[in-house]
DNA sequence: AAAAGTTGCAACCGCATAGAC
DNA sequence: TGTCTATGCGGTTGCAACTTT
């Protein structure tokens, strides 16, 4: 959309009218005091004429020199800004292509909100155009109640990480190369998807002294944006209209599963929710109450803009980074090279192999704080494990409390008092992220599988009725997923073979599970009691797995325990 | 049909940072 | 070392177009 709505009135200044500089009366601006008064709003056309002819004569740079030059009464960031966003030649026009969306997205699970870094990678866009797609989006998914990042960047994020562990330090530097050649979103998108947006879990969050990976979580996960429910307040057939806008969004022939998912999700949320029992603003009872999920900050105005606020309060946290796997090229000593992103996972694999002294657990967790969300959480995750680890194997000996399980037993009360002060301690489905994960390759491999009922299993505490869903998803006729899934056992999907796929769960189960066991840590676990069951490697904890791994379909459910 | 509300985008501002001088 | 300039970024605003009431 242009604002180019003066076009008879240049805005410019003709070189032989000195001293009488045009100002748009309806943009008027500028600085009233000494000198050019700058003129501000939208650009005429000959004004960009003119910025383009001085650029050609002059080549870019030294913009504040263009004012003086050509008598275009611009700043000369304002100067930059048009030529960069509107003028360059190269500029592509129009809405992003699916490949570049995805990649968007892609990009922003790593970098975070590092448009022009982003920007560098689509040719032809500006870091000012891919913000804006990118809180349109937010605002779009946070509206649909989507999750931010499909599933598969996340297990992609997340199998990048690990590969990091034999691939080296630069295993994810060549991660975007490939990103327009994915072509993976399988149903794991509509299953994660609508899990994660329709339960709103995020009781805990881990809050670290170390702000990385928790203020990620705070403000990434924890916001909306992860855990979103739609504002009950908004209609329903605007939201319904909302998802068609998003799906049609997506919306292109020819394109991979993402579009398919995403065009089916909502419904399919519907399904798998309502089978998990879950309530959200789809809900056509006026009387049902949607209380604000995990994270989402009241009237946070931080939340629309899509850029995670940092001033807005967030949980108690202070001043934050992004959810972002952004990974500055410096104050990367600790991780090696400086191109690459931090080797979280290096990092904490030698963290597991040396545990660190009792006592300097967060210390030496230290979070990249350039890592993304998705680094982050599997750092925490690990480093949790580590902790977890050490610390039990002391408590074995001691029931000295050390401060790592203080933190963790902060946090987790924390968790807990979120869990209260929402009102809902009740998380909506009903397995550990932990028991999904540990029961990844056992199911896997005793055939579980889409194609046929999952043991039905008994979950005495469950309060979830499992609901057979007709039809998950069905793709040009090849992958149609049975309707017999019971989604009260996310470890169906887990167990799947296209889950395993899909995900790589199986290869890195060992490894995920003993972190999400770390994060279902036993502390929580005193305080709750998983309402799942399976041969969870952590049976009695809670929580944040699903929350972390929210694109997983880590379906849990807790009750406080008296 | 009109008013009110919403959306998407261009553009701006303030601040932080890097590099040149 | 300090200053200046360019750049990057988060946040915000204004407005036309669009949608809803």
């Amino acid at each position: 959309m242009s604002h180019m709505t003066n076009e008879s009135e240049d805005g410019v200044l003709s070189k032989d009218q000195p001293g009488s500089p045009y100002i748009d009366e309806g943009n008027s601006g500028g600085s009233p005091g000494g000198g050019v008064i700058l003129k501000k709003g939208p650009w005429t056309s000959a004004e960009d004429a003119i910025l383009v002819e001085y650029v050609k004569k002059h080549g870019e740079g030294n913009w504040n020199a263009v004012q003086k030059h050509s008598g275009l009464f611009r700043c000369g960031k304002s100067c930059r800004l048009r030529w960069a966003n509107h003028l360059r030649p190269n500029l592509k026009k129009g809405a992003f292509t699916a490949d570049e969306e995805r990649l968007i997205i892609e990009l922003h699970a790593k970098m975070g909100n590092k448009w022009a870094r982003m920007a560098a990678h689509l040719p032809g866009r500006t870091d000012n155009e891919i913000k804006n797609y990118w809180n349109t989006r937010i605002k779009r998914r946070q509206r649909a109640g989507l999750p931010l990042y499909p599933p598969e960047v996340c297990l992609q994020a997340l199998q990048e990480g690990q590969s990091q562990n034999t691939g080296g330090i630069n295993g994810r530097d060549n991660g975007h190369h490939d990103l327009l050649q994915t072509n993976s979103y399988e149903i794991a998108d509509v299953i994660f998807d609508g899990l994660n947006n329709k339960q709103g879990v995020l009781p805990c969050v881990l809050e670290l002294p170390d702000i990385s990976a928790s203020s990620m979580l705070m403000k990434g996960l924890g916001s909306s944006q992860y855990c979103s429910f739609v504002p009950p307040t908004m209609h329903r057939q605007k939201r319904l209209r909302e998802s068609e806008a998003l799906f049609s969004g997506y919306d292109d022939s020819g394109r991979n599963g993402l579009a398919t998912f995403d065009q089916i999700q909502d419904d399919t949320y519907d399904k798998i929710a309502r089978s998990f029992g879950l309530s959200f603003p789809y809900d056509p009872d006026p009387t049902t109450k949607n209380p604000l999920p995990f994270g989402e900050i009241q009237g946070g105005h931080s939340l629309l803009n899509g850029n995670f606020s940092a001033s807005k309060p967030t949980f108690g946290a202070e001043k934050l980074e992004l959810p972002s796997l952004q990974y500055p090229e410096t104050d990367l000593g600790s991780w090696g090279r400086s191109s690459s992103p931090p080797p979280l996972l290096e990092s904490v694999d030698a963290f597991i192999q040396s545990p660190p002294p009792t006592g300097t657990v967060q210390s030496e967790c230290v979070s990249p704080r350039s890592s993304g969300l998705l680094d982050a959480l599997l750092h925490q995750a690990k480093t949790m494990s580590s902790a977890k680890n050490h610390s039990s194997d002391k408590s074995s000996n001691s029931s000295t409390v050390t401060p790592g399980d203080l933190a963790d037993s902060s946090t987790l009360n924390l968790c807990e008092t979120e869990w209260e002060d929402y009102g809902e301690p009740i998380s909506p489905l009903g397995h550990s992220a932990s028991s999904i994960f540990s029961e990844c390759t056992p199911i896997s491999a005793s055939g579980s599988s889409l194609d046929e009922h999952p043991p039905v299993e008994t979950f005495p505490e469950c309060n979830v009725k499992p609901e057979p869903v007709d039809q998950v998803w069905t793709s040009d006729g090849e992958k149609e997923i049975s309707t017999q899934l019971d989604f009260s056992r996310p470890d169906a999907l887990l167990g799947s073979d296209w889950f395993e796929q899909s995900t790589g769960c199986v290869k890195d189960q060992a490894i995920m599970t003993d972190a999400i066991a770390s994060l279902l840590g036993d502390d929580f676990g005193n305080n709750y009691k998983l309402m799942g069951s399976g041969p969870s490697t952590s049976s009695q904890g809670w929580g944040f797995g699903s929350c972390a791994w929210n694109n997983m379909p880590a379906v849990c459910q807790m009750s406080e325990l008296p």
